[in-house]
DNA sequence: TGCGATCTTGAAAGCGTTTGCAATCCACTG
DNA sequence: CAGTGGATTGCAAACGCTTTCAAGATCGCA
């Protein structure tokens, strides 16, 4: 019944191996200053010498830390994700740290229940990867002061760590590119209305376009959901219209995909006959033919940053909120093209 | 420094609220079976009416279950992993579980180190999706009877419970389905060669082939990777040949996508001119253009599988060896069609 | 050389649970 | 009605580690 315990090497055998008391081997494994440098050296060459590695349960049920932190996230397998999660694993791993992960369909139980499992201790900080309803929680960690930084979302509230692209400027660069390419209409497929990213980039496309005395007409604006099903549904209507954009700004590469395939599908070419722009950068879009233009997000580095922010409120809980926006960069491949005639 | 502690609920509250000893509640809680019924009631009312949370950390401390399992994968932000993390993630929620996750590269780190971390307690049971290198460990966790279940690969041992689906088949039926549709030169994208799972499409595919008279022509076999950009660049090489397949069997479908792409670019319509056959059925399947036909793998079932057969090994660590395999479908879209002519 | 101040360090008290042990019940048996 | 044995239940001892407390060491300076 109960699994036959391995003979682990704990902090006992340690201080017995260097001969000092358990608790000084704590001090030194905490990075605690006041030990003679002699102890603190013969307590780390015991650690290595028996393949010490500590017990993160016991660790964090007598009050220390956890070296565990939570990442919330809506969903896996979108390669978008996955590149913020690379970002993140890396950084955790470098620090000794455990993730422990949560996809949101899991909030349907209990969500105080949720919150209260994380915050117990279980996990010294939180992730949360573009939440979508985090109002409910995100209020009594604060209070609580429980470290944690939201990634890629913000503008719900003021007082919440945050890790996010320039989207605004990004989507501004990349619909000016376009512009400055020669084309006049210029479709946009918009992301989940409710993320701040989407309505940043929204914004931009809108905002380069009124700079460039074009006119910004809603019905070249249409609904994608950052899918690309709906992307192509939608790309069939914009190509529907008596006068077709002759190039289209996807709110991720996943519309964009979904938009290649409802040009080809009419039997037009990419970027001679319309012009696809993407957003993200996921590794596909290099992949793909034609290769995708778009506006790379540093994806990686979004969740290794993230993860350095979470760990200095880890360190001191009353810092004042940070908030970092990272620059993005327009990558130029083949979907764009200056417009036919 | 240290995090304030949140005012928990512990079992003690619990026991002073239902009347009872602390270890009766623990009891009840780990559904013990020698305990009254109506203390058993006061008991379970007394943990909803306080919102009690068990903590994990202090449970495995005392040597019961941590109610955490470990999951190894090699990357994220692949549909296909996405898929069966699901599955992986809803049956785990279910049982009131969590996920620690671990992506291979942090395998680099000691190894050693990172099994011992897994078994001393931290976890219950691991998960391992598609391992490429677990033979180090796997004996190492056998021998210590360490709960664990290897999904979507085989092969490197007789002691290893493992979850897969029925590859080989799958593979034979999906070409027998090209040839049936009157193809006679079908190409081969190949996956990654040492994942047994690649193998035995492979295989799978050049029985299909010879049970129809068909001869096994090596030169038509490419290697994909699983991957779409190598893909795509193998296909051109099957599409330079004097004699081009009609169709190509992709490994995966990130492998068709490649493959599709490299159709496209020569001008060449799909399935008219050429069919594309993939493997998996990721959601992306469904969303492209044509629509991929393809053999879908029940990879969210293989997840929730893989989860039951785990708890039954954590119930009885000696259980023999089980293996369950899957069977598959051949999901009929747009992307295959007799050949020309 | 002496005294307070600052370092170091070990002992011990938990942290929240599980579980072995032993005592207490309780229903029957004869 | 005493005796028997299983069902219940409480106590206390871990589990491995952090941290407080106080005592012993050491150091600086007069």
């Amino acid at each position: 019944m109960k699994s036959k315990r391995l003979n682990r090497v704990t902090i006992k055998d340690i201080a017995h191996e260097a001969g000092v008391s358990y608790s000084t081997v704590s001090r030194v494994l905490n990075h605690y200053e006041h030990v003679r440098p002699d102890k603190r050296q013969r307590v780390w060459s015991a650690v290595t010498r028996l393949g010490y590695v500590a017990n993160p349960q016991a660790r964090s049920l007598a009050g220390g830390r956890s070296h565990m932190v939570g990442l919330l996230v809506p969903e896996l397998g979108n390669a978008y994700i996955g590149q913020v999660v690379r970002g993140i694993d890396e950084a955790l791993a470098e620090a000794q740290y455990e993730l422990m992960l949560y996809t949101t369909h899991r909030q349907r139980t209990k969500e105080s229940t949720f919150v209260r499992t994380l915050t117990y201790g279980m996990t010294d900080g939180l992730l949360l990867l573009v939440p979508t309803e985090p109002q409910a929680y995100l209020e009594t960690l604060h209070e609580e002061r429980f470290p944690y930084v939201v990634i890629d979302h913000q503008g719900f509230d003021d007082f919440s760590p945050t890790v996010i692209a320039k989207n605004y400027q990004a989507a501004f660069d990349a619909t000016r590119y376009l512009i400055e390419l020669g084309h006049r209409r210029i479709g946009f497929i918009r992301g989940l209305k409710h993320l701040s990213s989407a309505i940043e980039r929204h914004k931009g496309y809108r905002a380069a376009l009124e700079a460039h005395g074009l006119e910004y007409d809603p019905s070249l604006v249409v609904d994608g959901e950052f899918l690309q099903g709906p992307s192509y549904a939608a790309t069939q209507a914009l190509l529907d219209r008596p006068d077709p954009p002759t190039a289209i700004f996807a709110s991720n590469d996943l519309s964009a995909f979904g938009a290649m395939d409802a040009v080809r599908v009419r039997g037009l070419s990419i970027p001679d006959d319309i012009s696809i722009l993407g957003f993200d950068d996921i590794p596909q879009a290099a992949s793909v033919r034609p290769a995708l233009t778009t506006v790379r997000q540093p994806l990686v580095e979004m969740g290794r940053i993230a993860v350095q922010l979470l760990f200095t409120y880890i360190e001191d809980p009353d810092r004042p909120c940070e908030r970092i926006e990272l620059d993005t960069a327009l990558v130029i491949r083949d979907s764009c093209a200056p417009p036919a005639r």
